[in-house]
RNA sequence: GGGUCAUUAGCUCAAUCGGUAGAGCAGCGGACUCUUAAUCCGUUGGUUUCAGGUUCGAGUCCUGAAUGACCCA
């Protein structure tokens, strides 16, 4: 027999054992527990001596003669079990000693009582199997922080969260972040008289970014649709109705290539705020993660690496054109003559700082690879990257008498672009205009290009009013403020490719 | 897309120049009524990711595949 098997069949028996004794423990519906673990410690001065109820996992069974120690775990904490025979009585003991395991889930029932080695314990005196596991957790062992043989493979990590999770605390602890995280950015939102609202993730056309889209089909309507790779015209469209202040914090689906800051669907934030410009929004963007370092760290300090990174607002603006004159000597503000002429230059630059370029890339798109490559993973502390050249900025509003540039920052922290926002372009005539310049890049081979959305243009023709938008990736916030390398480990069921 | 590295027991890891695949933990049996990486004695457990090849002999060398990690374009 396979040594796992092996296993599973030992605790199929322990189950089988234990339910002709005691009954069938998954025939159970509730248990109602009168403290958390965490409340029995932290109550313990007026719980001692008093019956107290328990309900969890347990991680380690110690002792195997006629007294025991369990470690029982729950979401507050573990706290400590402490089973002699006489507390138990000598059938409920036996029964236990040989039927238990490491992961079985159950009710505890006993006095709160200190061991004398000092350490707060539920002296039990009825234990109910709630659970039985029947698979083995890869528990590992753990002291003062320590760990020993805990799962730990990357790879079993990510696919078998489940068993992650359970066996790997600080694993829950960045999920837990994540969700005070979320929580802060509505919170802020909604104090500064934001609505939350919910637009299409199946869209006719994909718009609102440069990505390309997963496609899938409604067979009732026999029509492809596009999973949304943003929010953004709809959310548009809202501020033409008359909302003033939208936002939405929900998934975006982008199908290219996975790497330790892309998966495939990741969360953002979107908002938008009516008679608005992108310097009212940078202020938004200050509180709004200054809001979450603070929900997590208690302080706008958070630690990034070997790097302390101070997210106290105000943060640096810098040109986007003087970040990369500072990081490469070359000057592409500077570069004259019509598009063709700029881009060819700009094409010049990109081969000589060895900037890989594509041959669809037009003027805008080789200064966004330079400052990707230059600027953006030198840049640790927070800083607004401003003023995006007006080619790779379609739905942004251009710079007052700056034509080629547009109102749009970037916030960058930590080496990583943490969103994108502008003053919006509510000029039904000139959206046109990018839009057509669009489908002339997509002609020319670009899959990223946006397609003319006919129905936005009609929606601006009605009249938007000015205003400032934001988009905030909520996975790559949580990799920041948690210190974690990797968007898989901030994203509970990563996108893998099947296993077997 | 290219390169480097990894994959050995349920978990964490060893295995010298190519020469009988091991340990700790978990499990199982035993001792133990205050342990906490519990301890002590004994013990089960392997298609070395997969498919080929070289060789008297392959975990180890070669080719290919799968999955993943990291770096590069």
């Amino acid at each position: 027999m396979e040594p796992e098997l092996d296993l599973l069949a030992q605790r199929r028996a322990k189950l089988e054992r234990y339910r002709a004794a005691a009954g069938d423990p998954f025939e159970v519906t509730r248990y109602d527990a009168s403290h958390s673990a965490q409340a029995v410690i932290d109550g313990f001065a007026a719980l001692e001596g008093q019956v107290v109820q328990v309900a969890g996992r347990l991680h380690t069974i110690r002792g195997k003669g006629k007294a025991g120690f369990w470690d029982l775990h729950d979401q507050s904490g573990k706290i400590q079990i402490f089973v002699t025979l006489d507390s138990l009585g000598e059938e409920a003991f036996n029964l236990l000693r040989e039927t238990l395991d490491a992961g079985d889930i159950v009710g505890v029932r006993g006095t709160a009582m200190r061991t004398r080695m000092g350490e707060v314990s539920v002296q039990a005196s009825t234990v109910t199997l709630l659970s039985k596991s029947l698979r083995p957790a890869p528990f590992g062992k753990e002291k003062d922080g320590q760990t020993w043989t805990r799962l730990s493979d990357v790879q079993q990590r990510y696919r078998q969260r489940s068993a992650d999770l359970l066996v790997n605390r600080d694993v829950r602890e960045v999920f837990e972040a994540r969700s005070r995280i979320v929580a802060t950015l509505r919170q802020t939102l909604d104090a500064a008289g934001f609505l939350e609202v919910e637009t299409p993730m199946l869209q006719p056309l994909h718009g609102g970014a440069a990505a390309r889209p997963f496609v899938t089909h409604h067979n009732a309507l026999d029509l492809d649709l596009y999973l949304r790779i943003a929010p953004e015209l709809y959310l548009k469209r809202l501020l033409v109705g008359g909302f003033e202040r939208v936002y939405e914090i929900n998934r975006n689906f982008r199908n290219e290539g996975i790497d330790t800051s892309h998966n495939p669907e990741f969360t953002m934030l979107e908002a938008y705020q009516a008679y608005a410009d992108y310097h009212v929004i940078m202020e938004l963007v200050e509180r709004c993660l200054g809001n979450c370092c603070q929900a997590v760290h208690g302080s706008y300090q958070t630690t990034w690496g070997e790097t302390v990174i101070d997210l106290t607002p105000p943060w640096p603006r810098v040109r986007l054109y003087d970040a990369v004159r500072a990081a490469t000597g070359h000057d592409l503000e500077a570069l004259a003559g019509d598009e063709a002429a700029r881009e060819a230059a700009a094409r010049r630059v990109a081969a000589e700082v060895e900037v890989h370029v594509q041959p669809s890339d037009g003027f805008g798109q080789i200064v966004d690879a330079i400052l990707k490559k230059y600027v953006i993973p030198r840049t640790v502390q927070p800083v607004f990257i401003t003023e995006y050249p007006v080619e790779l900025s379609p739905l942004a509003k251009r710079s007052p008498g700056r034509p080629e540039l547009t109102d749009r920052f970037q916030p960058v922290i930590g080496g990583l672009e943490m969103g994108n926002a502008f003053s919006e372009l509510n000029d039904p005539l000139d959206q046109r205009v990018r839009f057509e310049e669009q489908a002339r890049r997509a002609a020319r081979g670009d899959a990223e290009a946006m397609p003319i959305d006919e129905d936005y243009l009609g929606a601006l023709e009605y009249g938007m009013p000015p205003a400032g938008g934001v988009g905030i990736g909520s996975d790559r916030l949580v990799m920041l403020l948690c210190n974690q390398p990797s968007i898989r480990d901030v994203i509970l069921f990563p996108t893998l490719r099947p296993d077997e």
